[in-house]
DNA sequence: AGCGTCTTTAGAGTATATCTAATTTGATAT
DNA sequence: ATATCAAATTAGATATACTCTAAAGACGCT
């Protein structure tokens, strides 16, 4: 995603281009590796400061509200951001928290009649497991 | 589940059955609304100290590494857990956070190959919404 | 330029979870 | 029964993750 597309997309859901928000999806973009909350926040002050740490959250969970990003979250551990660009679904790791992207697939929906009044947004498969880094070793915690 | 039942499960995945540890199990069993660590905490205490905080996550992460719960991460917030029991898959709430049990369908899995080193411990598919409660009126947050 | 709104800020505050080191408990062997 | 020792528990401090507050600043519109 270059800087035009940035604006334009945060444009697109009525979100002001700020610098900020830039530097936050120009990060995501750059660093797919799922960065937690902490991680974006302290790259985008890495240089200069930039951003303080309620505009950090804030604007991340503005741009997930927005669909522009995606939150996985972890068990008990900080949460993870991507881009919502590219349909995938997650591998998570048990011992390393890590988050991996996954081939997208179609997943099957509930037999209708059971949602009820529910509004469904997304449907989401996570993976859990060891990764590949992980794997080889199986300690325990 | 009984009181017989929860002491042979424990037994069964190597944990002794502490008067903690059977008081989350029980308690688990009995409430089915996948409550938090604090909730829990805050219900085995109710009556009479019997578990301190540390022994009450401690007990619940021994549960859920050993199999017989299960911890729902829910973005920003304190995760939930439920019994192992019937398969199901989860429904999360956008705006309360609350965490509804799906019927249970087979996943598909993801193309082998792709895989690689990875182990796969579990698939789950989460629905992501508004509840019954919370769609009717679509505040934002 | 003036106006109203959206956005950002620093730092305090809250919620959630883990750690520490001493003590107690419970299963097993004697 | 009792001794033994690893497993489990404890209170409370500490760490981590996130949100709130009130004031100031920036943006887009006229």
């Amino acid at each position: 995603m270059n800087g035009g597309a940035i604006k334009r997309s945060l444009e697109n859901v009525g979100l002001r281009c700020t610098a900020q928000r830039y530097a936050v999806m120009a990060f995501l973009t750059d660093h797919k590796g799922h960065p937690t909350a902490a991680e974006i926040f302290a790259a985008v002050n890495h240089v200069d400061p930039l951003s303080s740490r309620a505009t950090t959250y804030n604007n991340l969970r503005d741009l997930v509200k927005a669909g522009l990003v995606r939150e996985v979250a972890v068990e008990g551990r900080a949460g993870r951001f991507d881009l919502r660009g590219l349909r995938h679904h997650h591998f998570i790791c048990d011992r390393c928290g890590s988050v991996e992207d996954m081939e997208w697939y179609d997943v099957p929906r509930p037999r209708s009649g059971f949602l009820g009044k529910r509004v469904v947004r997304e449907c989401q498969i996570v993976f859990r497991g060891l990764c590949t880094k992980c794997a080889p070793r199986r300690t325990s915690r």
